[in-house]
This record gives C-alpha cells, structure tokens and sequence, in this order.
DNA sequence: ACTTACGGTAAGTCATGTCTTACCAACACG
DNA sequence: CGTGTTGGTAAGACATGACTTACCGTAAGT
C-alpha cells in the first residue's frame, strides 16, 4: 500500500488497469522520463502490484489482480472496524451512558 | 490515499478503527512521541480521514467513515477496470487472435 | 555482423517528509 | 488563582525518495 502512495505510480497503476503496456508507452503518457517509470515499476513489482513479461526487447507490464483485491481486503478491514467501533459506542449510549 | 502511506499513520488509523480516542492515548501505543503523533493526524484530517472533536483539554479523534469508503472505492474501480481489460484481451484471443 | 530500439542500472542532485526537543496556549481542579 | 494535564506549533536534524543524465546489456531486423 506504501508502493501507491506516490501519485506517479498510482497513475502507472490506472494505466495499467487499462490494459498490459511496455515500459516506453507507460512513460509517454506520464510527465516524467522512462528511467523513472523503470524505477517505480520496479517498486510496484517488488510490491508485488504488477507483473512484467518479456517479449522480445520490451517487457509487458500487468496489473496484479490478486494485490488489488488485498488492498480493497485491507480498506474493508477497516471499514468494518470502524461500523463495529460505532455500534458498540451507540449500543453504550442508548444503554444510558453519562454523556 | 496519500496520507496512508506512512506506516505510523497507518497504525494511527488502524488505533482509531477500533474506537475514537484522545492524541496521548494513541500516542502511548505507538513507538514515536506524542508531537509526531500530532502531526500525523493533523496530515490524516486534512485528507478527511480523521475528524477531531474537542472534550475539555482532550480531543477525541474518530475515524471518518465516508473517507475509508472513497478509498475503498478507488480500489474497486482499478479492479473492475482491471477485469473488463482482462476480459477484453481474452476474447480478442478467443477471437482468433495472432498470438 | 552491424545498427537500432528497448529497458534496466548507477551516480548524483534536490526536495519532501518524519522525527525530536523546546515552548506555549487552554481547560480543569485543588 | 495557581498548578497540572493535554495537545498544538516551531525549529532543526536527519533520512528517504523521486528525478535526471549517462551508460550498458540484449533482442530484432537489414
């Protein structure tokens, strides 16, 4: 979750979300050089949030769906801790609690 | 997004999923001084994931819902845009695709 | 084989962010 | 009305990270 924090490789993750790419067409949509989008892909790869795949000379990057879904598993998480938190707050309150 | 990069704010968060809670209560489960503490959630409620609430010389900080739902919707978009081009490439080959 | 395109890595610069200590304001309590 | 507690802010040290240019290896095509 970390890997996502820089705007950079979020907007490399929403490429991404819209299909594979090489390296060269991930950098010539963003405003940055290619040697830079290596090095965040490398981020997001040990993170384990794409995958790459040689072809010939270019590498396909993809999305890691299975990532992503534990990211969403994360937030859920803590969504429903906070409803639970809630509940339990309201159920002491309606109990007649002191304040 | 950005604001939960940081593992600390991360724990911060995850504290206050359980329950609101005042700035040394988090403070004395977390491994940094109370200032740092104080400077996170001033980062977390400028995102509008926390909100404050003043008690006497306390305030209470409380996880703001709707913000864990943004971000939680943010990951379901990339997943859904990530399956409909999976799904798109799948049938191109499906198709009789050249590769 | 030579050339060209693609992409990863190294070195260096520069900005950003995180932490600390010190200080100050505000509310409660004797 | 002083005293203690709570917490936000300032200043500064320090580390981390993002970007650039330069370079090198590798595969493809003529």
């Amino acid at each position: 979750m970390a890997a996502l924090a820089d705007p950079t490789r979020r907007a490399i993750a929403e490429s991404l979300a819209k299909g594979p790419a090489p390296v060269s067409q991930i950098a010539s949509n963003l405003p940055v050089s290619r040697p830079a989008v290596s090095q965040h892909l490398k981020v997001l790869s040990d993170a384990g949030l794409v995958t790459a795949e040689p072809q010939g000379t270019r590498r396909i990057y993809r999305l890691e769906p299975v990532a992503i879904a534990a990211l969403r598993d994360w937030c859920d998480r803590l969504w429903d801790d906070a409803l639970a938190a809630f509940a339990a707050q309201a159920n002491l309150i309606s109990n007649g609690e002191s304040q």
